[in-house]
DNA sequence: GCCGTTTTCGGCCCGACTGTTTTCAGTCG
């Protein structure tokens, strides 16, 4: 029987939903394909229980003939309704749409009229001249799907958000200056903290919108201004970043913020339900449909509370949930960086770090912690000069004296150990017991089967002194794609044997994804965050954990190294055996 | 295709900008 996981799934639903919209489908048929498959996307169980159990009408937006189409895929490996479409139409024309400029509607001109299927395609219609004449396709159009075409080849892909973010801040630093900016603030997937963004978007208030749209195409790394009007200018970075800027005026801003700040599908669930109590959401506040009277509009708070709901953080907000918390005044109360007092991760100059254990220390009394954990990496991992037990008793003495001191963060003896092909690890159990903290991850394998790579997982969290799971999927945002695990094994295990997950806050990690912690945190999984940092400096990456963290719906009760150091130790699964 | 404390049928979120099909459709967010 063929395994399917919720994106993989989901992609499929999108790929249905953007075919039907190039077929002329009705609009409320595709997007249910596009809205159940943001749904699957967000849902913390996996698609394979759900549709073994019956259960995937519990997934919001699938209803009784998508389920019974998933079931179908599970069953079978192929999608009813994806057969149906791809017979009349290529499945290439999605590709098509992802040309800027270039829509449903003219990607079904291009294929009917041209025959045309593909990029490559395209373009070569555009070269010889073919497009000339075509209904809609006047010489501008032409001009701009040419350009369209080379920024779609060199680049499509999301950043990571921690490479975005000093750039969006920035950009805030300068246009806070121009004249008649009263707020200024960066909004969309950065503000919501997702782990990857595809663009910048920023909002202004101002009472003098010319001159933010004049300092919106003059910003210093704009290469070209894709379009600009009296509200919305957008740019293109010489290196293919989008920024958007939007203006209002002063007493709009909350209103705007709260758009702009999306999540799109957020959004849209607000103005559904606003719709039903006879108001209208949009970026300039809250209206009562009735009169068109404006209820609402300069803060953010104004415009949900206007909607009878508690203020969900941006965080949160991917319609995930978090409405209907919302409006019952049951938010969750979420992880705050202060509620750090330790870092579970981090690599010195032992192994392949670039600072000392001391300056990690003094790098974590400067961020208040009551401790930090020094996590090396261990014998098998040659190639990175992993410890053996000479050098290990070194970094121990080391350690002790550091602690000698009596003054600043404790200074845990920990390891990162590799889990290798068989679910083994570097030491024996009677040198594991000497640690106060053992973490063990995978560091090879990215290819194995589902079956192979979640054995190596279970049976290293069978390891009695193993505490933690370190970065579980070994993704690498933006490169590797994360191992096949079956997450749910895994996170059964977890709860059963005691064995923390980590949520590995280095920025192109930030693994568990944020789905993952949701589903941690209902299977009563304890989480750690650590930044597995190879730089002292990198310590202040545990910002990026918190973000993510919160995202994944994370309470500091559910976080181990919220606790105090003592509290910590019966915590860890080593406190069984000991 | 989904969904229901006004509905099991008839609805289903909102607006800016561009180019062209000159009164609006297509695209985007």
């Amino acid at each position: 029987m063929p395994e399917y996981d919720n994106p993989s799934v989901a992609k499929i639903l999108d790929t249905v939903g953007d075919l039907l919209e190039i077929s002329g489908a009705d609009k409320f048929r595709f997007l249910s394909y596009h809205k159940a498959a943001h749904a699957l996307r967000a849902f913390p169980e996996e698609v394979m229980t759900l549709a073994r159990d019956g259960r995937l009408t519990e997934v919001p937006g699938v209803g009784s003939k998508l389920a019974a189409s998933i079931i179908t895929l599970t069953q079978t490996g192929s999608f009813p309704e994806l057969d149906a479409i791809t017979d009349r139409l290529p499945g290439t024309l999605v590709d098509l749409t992802r040309i800027p400029g270039l829509g449903p509607k003219k990607v079904k001109v291009l294929y009917e009229q041209l025959d045309v299927t593909s990029v490559d395609a395209l373009e070569a219609a555009i070269e010889e001249g073919r497009l000339a004449g075509l209904a809609g396709f006047g010489a501008k159009t032409i001009d701009n799907l040419a350009e369209g075409i080379v920024a779609y080849r060199r680049h499509s892909e999301r950043r990571l958000m921690a490479d975005v973010l000093p750039l969006a801040e920035r950009i805030v630093a300068a246009m806070r200056d121009v004249a008649g900016v009263t707020d200024i603030a960066y909004a969309g997937s950065l503000r919501r903290r997702r782990d990857t963004v595809g663009d910048i978007d920023v909002v202004v208030a101002s009472g003098d919108p010319e001159s933010v749209m004049e300092a919106a195409r003059t910003l210093p790394r704009v290469e070209r201004v894709l379009v600009s009007g009296d509200t919305k200018t957008s740019i293109a970075t010489a290196d293919g970043l989008q920024i958007d800027v939007r203006v209002v005026s002063p007493d709009q801003y909350g209103a705007a913020l709260q758009y702009f700040t999306g999540s799109a599908e957020h959004n849209s669930r607000l103005r559904e339900l606003a719709k039903r109590s006879g108001l209208k959401v949009n970026e300039y506040g809250v209206f009562r449909l009735a009169d068109d009277a404006a209820i609402a509009s300069a803060t953010e708070a104004d415009v949900y509370t206007a909607l009878g709901m508690d203020v969900p953080v941006p965080e949160l907000r991917e319609n995930a949930g978090e409405i209907e918390a919302a409006l019952a005044g049951d938010l969750p109360g979420l992880l705050e960086g202060r509620d750090i007092r330790g870092d579970l991760h981090m690599h010195t100059v032992a192994t392949d770090g670039k600072s000392t254990a001391r300056q990690n220390r003094a790098k974590a009394a400067a961020l208040g912690y009551e401790y930090i954990a020094i996590t090396d990496h261990a014998v098998n991992l040659h190639m990175v000069g992993g410890l053996g037990l000479d050098a290990l008793e070194r970094q121990w003495e080391e350690i002790d004296e550091l602690n000698s001191t009596g003054d600043g963060p404790h200074v845990l003896k920990g390891v990162e150990l590799n889990i290798d092909d068989d679910g083994q690890v570097d030491y024996d159990l009677d040198v594991l017991a000497r640690f106060d903290i053992v973490l063990a991850s995978l560091h090879s394998g990215w290819g194995q089967s589902r079956e192979v790579a979640t054995r190596r997982v279970l049976r290293a969290m069978d390891n009695p002194f193993i505490d933690v799971i370190a970065h579980l999927t070994g993704r690498i945002l933006c490169r590797r794609d994360p191992i096949d695990l079956d997450i749910e094994a895994v996170m059964q295990k977890a709860a059963q044997t005691g064995t923390a997950l980590e949520l590995n806050s280095y920025p192109d990690r930030l693994d568990l994804s944020d789905v993952h912690l949701r589903m941690a945190k209902r299977t009563g999984v304890a989480i750690t965050l650590g930044t597995d940092s190879h730089d002292a400096a990198q310590l202040d990456y545990m910002s990026y954990g918190v973000g993510q963290a919160r995202r994944g719906w994370i309470e500091p009760g559910d976080v181990l190294n919220t606790l105090p150091l003592h509290e910590l130790r019966l915590r860890l699964k080593r406190a069984r055996s000991l």
